[in-house]
DNA sequence: CTTGACGTTTACGTTAACGTAAACTCAGCG
DNA sequence: CGCTGAGTTTACGTTAACGTAAACGTCAAG
């Protein structure tokens, strides 16, 4: 028997609240079973929370990340989906890689800028040994 | 004299609405001169639009795209400032590239996927034309 | 002179993503 | 049996980031 989880086990994991994972069940992102009334998390359901986080983490709103998340459990069944589902996975990939670019430009802005300011302070510093002798 | 430019000039360029940059001067992110009672954007203003912009890309918040962008004109006049300055630096850092981590992992993720869904189109095709002989 | 085009302030409306609180169920324990 | 702890539903509250609308200024063109 696969192991399954309670909803504040998740929310203990995750450090999210049991609200926040209703809520993204209500938006339709996570389906857990039911045992009577109580929600029953299965491994993939902790992988799609999981998912959903990584989501909010890069930015994306609930229903970008469900768009993306619901490509994984497309039907395959026929060529005519199969290339539907190639099509829009190419559509996200460009998307992600465009913020992958704009990652990489603020994160190359910074470093110029660090790498100035460490040079004025080892100007300072220099400055300040020469007027201390 | 250097190019100056009109709060619909910017909002064309860059794609949003004038109320939206105003938006953006209240929450202190850009701060126009003023002739009379109109705004004028500077060179310097413009790159700082761009910068908030991007940063919403990324999925900044305002405060946060504030922090990063404040950094970049903080001053620098004692070597205790700039030690702090570059402290500072290295945190924003540090989230940067981490969101880059869940960034790599998301599209190597998808790259995956996409790679078993063409292999299956791919079988798909080929169990197709057998049959068609 | 008035009509637009562009700008301004002020203020209320809207949406996403939950937080918070109330009132309920239900299994287990002493 | 009553209590506790975990879970549930329902509903209203909250914040960020603007949208929308009203009411006004200003200046060049017709």
């Amino acid at each position: 028997m696969e192991r399954t989880y309670s909803i504040s086990e998740l929310a203990r994991e995750f450090d999210v609240t049991p609200r926040a994972i209703r809520y993204y069940e209500a938006e339709g992102l996570i389906l857990p079973a039911r045992e009577g009334q109580r929600r029953i998390y299965t491994a993939g359901d902790r992988v799609r929370l999981a998912l959903v986080l990584r989501g909010k983490r890069l930015g994306f709103s609930l229903a970008e990340s469900k768009d993306i998340i619901d490509l994984y459990g497309a039907p395959q069944g026929e060529a005519g989906q199969l290339r539907t589902l190639l099509e829009k996975l190419d559509a996200k990939r460009t998307m992600l890689t465009d913020k992958r670019r704009d990652l990489d430009a603020t994160i190359a802005n910074m470093d110029r800028y660090t790498d100035r300011c460490r040079e004025r302070l080892m100007d300072l510093e220099n400055t300040d040994r020469e007027a201390a002798e």
